[in-house]
DNA sequence: GTCTATAGCCAGATAGAC
DNA sequence: GTCTATCTGGCTATAGAC
């Protein structure tokens, strides 16, 4: 394998770069609001120059979702390698990680409805390898939590999984964030017990 | 007050119509995929005719957010005849209904962060006042669960109010749905469940 | 690979006859 | 108020020189 020369990290950097402005751009405007010329008067070059790079938008926001899965799973590995702590609370680290990625404006926000877009996505090996791991580790601790008792058993894992990546970019987040009321950390303890333990709350 | 004419009877009929359609396909495609020029054949006029009625887009979707607020006021009435239910059924018994409309295809999706469209609604004062009397009458139930016990007293009312908002919206439920491995009535048990119990569930 | 300039397209909104 | 036809602007994507 040849090392990486110069000119290839002078490449990289610039990509990076560009992932880094798409990522915030997306969760700033979200995707269809975000253009592609905004995109590059972000990261200072031409449109054209940033085509040389990503095929088209699509290409773009699936690079930015690569990279958040990628941020998911180094955090997930830090977890890893405390084997003393229980699932459950492996689990809700993750959730508080994302509500801290949310409110750090890092959170690319993508519509579910765009077809185009999903297919782009679902075309995308690097993308759906990344998401199946992170649901396999997230899976494998739903279910460790659920044999404790620590999460309900009675919900399908899946049920669990999904309810945890749409937590990630829960809406709600944003309206208490602009209400101005409550601290970002206030915000992410509440919406951490209204998703484990519920509106109800412990009895 | 002079009672309606024939003529105002068909204009209100054309524009029932309208806003009939364009709900079904916010609901279908949400705000951005959603073009005018669709809605116009979906009606069956001309584009021109549309814009007769309704001044823009953003009044469009204003008007399908309005009559699903009627709907939602009208549902919220029925249980106010029955005072002898507790609040927190009454809470939940809107949930489930939210989660209803939303399996049946009726929910309309409008993306959060488009600023000229929350300007819009912002602006239109029959939304607003809809908006506040849902906001109000679930507000009361909110408080009364809490000191009755039922709901968690901890949490902020408003925070209860955005979260029964937003899992009315949950994309959860169409990932569910579409995965086709639960009957809608179980989906909609399983998220009552999460949303009111937590992913922790009862102990 | 970078740029300027532009093609091509599509969607929101409008003109003007009837 | 309804229609056909059109305007207008903005966006993705590309051509072609350097």
């Amino acid at each position: 394998m040849p090392r990486t020369s110069f000119k290839e990290q002078m490449l990289r950097a610039r990509e990076d770069a560009i992932v880094a402005s798409v990522n915030r751009l997306l969760a700033e405007k979200g995707y269809d609001l975000m253009t592609v010329d905004e995109v590059a008067a972000d990261v200072g070059i031409a449109k054209a120059s940033l085509y040389k790079h990503f095929a088209s938008k699509e290409a773009l926001a699936a690079a930015a979702m690569v990279r958040l899965l990628d941020r998911a799973l180094a955090f997930v590995a830090t977890l890893d390698s405390h084997p003393t702590a229980r699932a459950i609370d492996h689990l809700r680290a993750v959730a508080r990680w994302s509500m801290q990625v949310q409110l750090a404006g890092e959170m690319p926000s993508l519509p579910a409805q765009n077809s185009s877009l999903r297919a782009a996505l679902a075309n995308d090996a690097g993308y759906l390898q990344r998401l199946m791991e992170v649901s396999d580790k997230l899976g494998a601790w739903i279910v460790t939590a659920q044999a404790a008792g620590h999460l309900n058993p009675q919900l399908p894992p899946e049920v669990v999984l999904y309810t945890l990546f749409a937590r990630a970019c829960d809406p709600v987040l944003g309206v208490l964030k602009l209400s101005g009321q409550h601290t970002d950390e206030r915000i992410i303890e509440l919406l951490l017990s209204t998703c484990f333990d519920g509106l109800s709350g412990r009895h």
